[in-house]
DNA sequence: CCTCCGCCTTGACGTACGTCAAAAGAACGG
DNA sequence: CCGTTCTTTTGACGTACGTCAAGGCGGAGG
């Protein structure tokens, strides 16, 4: 697969005419990082967007004392870094990549010359903030209107559905990330996974976390408690 | 002022042609809300996104027991519920008023079609999007890295600077909304703002806020705690 | 095979904040 | 001017979850 026919397999760029995505192969640049390493910062001047070409990249705030709120996870074809490209010129929140990554940088004005040509392209990148818009409204619903143990219920019921319903869920992430997405500390995550288990509602070995009891898990993520 | 002037007005359409400001008032439909009226609720489908001509209109989630999140609250002039046009059918939170509004309602498809054609306006809706997404950011980040006085005090220093640096503040809407959109209850907001008041930090009277101490406000907002 | 070093788990403990309850102001209509 | 209702305040109390600290466990590397 060359470059060309990778660009072309990026959901933003979905319908693009093919001199379009000439234009774009011609922009591009290509990037490897290492497993843990520096994105951007927060305040750091955005030249540019990203766009993943394998691997996995986390966005996340931090706070003075280290404290960190990871607010997504991308994964391969997933774009991050536009928010500054169309609001202001600096990044409002840090990106590490969680493995090593490839990904594709876009160029800030050569790609708005690009959308204001394209409108398929605008409404891709429409569509795209808006489902990004979507997500952070349900953490921000998760986070303030349920405890622990319903936001880690809805992110299973969550990846399940991602997986077509399926029981047997494999973390992609480790339980620290994962407790960082859910706004809590390992710490807590481990011990309500504990509890979880301990009643039936999941078996978790390792990466591995099952399905045992996806009512109860229903109740839960709709804001029911842990007894 | 007639409707073309008002329409001519919004920000969302700055910079567009004069046919194309015509084809908005064409397509435009004006509504009056009373005060504490439903506009839209979760998962509603939608038809169509608002504009805010008058009045002021809340954004929010609501837990089943009936606790309520404040994502955002809308003034004149800006716009809200675009999300689904972009990635969905249906509304992903809930719309009431605040006070008695004027909204101007534009309708999907007829809207979609102007966006196709005229680049500037879609550009300046990825500005709009890109903004929501970074207060969106924000306030994760406050929900989940500070405690509430943190959190008050940076929505105090917001206001101040939204007022350009003025140390009397005028706080728009009421203590309990406050408290929600801060992620927290009135009895706590209360109690905070005693102890602010009591350290001299802040003065408070009815919805007058005297910002007395910057500098500790600042600290405050900065993750700093209250003694 | 053993050691080192992340990651995860478990326990004891403190506290910020939510809940429940009651009362005092404000706001509003008759 | 007074009842009704909503908002705000204050107090007593419970608890989910964060902090601190000490092991277990598994992988990587010598």
């Amino acid at each position: 697969m060359n470059l060309t026919e990778h660009i072309a397999a990026i959901p933003l760029f979905e319908g693009l005419p093919n001199d379009q995505i000439e234009e774009l192969t011609d922009i591009v640049v290509d990037q490897t990082f290492k497993r843990g390493q520096s994105i951007f910062s927060e305040g750091d001047e955005a030249t540019g967007f990203y766009v993943v070409a394998s691997g996995k990249v986390k966005i996340y705030k931090s706070s003075p004392d280290g404290k960190e709120q990871i607010l997504h996870i991308f994964g391969p074809g997933e774009a991050f870094g536009e928010v500054p490209m169309f609001a202001g010129a600096h990044f409002p929140a840090n990106a590490d990549t969680l493995e090593q990554s490839r990904l594709f940088f876009f160029p800030r004005a050569r790609f708005i010359d690009l959308i204001k040509q394209e409108p398929m392209l605008a409404m891709n990148m429409l569509g795209a903030l808006s489902r990004r818009l979507r997500m952070l409204a349900t953490l921000v619903d998760n986070l303030s209107l349920k405890e622990v143990p319903g936001r880690l219920a809805a992110y299973f019921l969550h990846l399940s559905e991602a997986d077509s319903g399926a029981d047997e869920l494999e973390l992609e992430i480790s339980k620290g990330q994962l407790a960082s997405l859910l706004g809590t500390i390992p710490e807590t995550l481990s011990r309500i996974l504990a509890k979880m288990s301990s009643q039936g509602i999941i078996a978790v070995d390792g990466k591995k976390v099952t399905i045992l009891d996806r009512e109860l898990l229903e109740e839960l993520a709709d804001s029911g408690k842990l007894s």
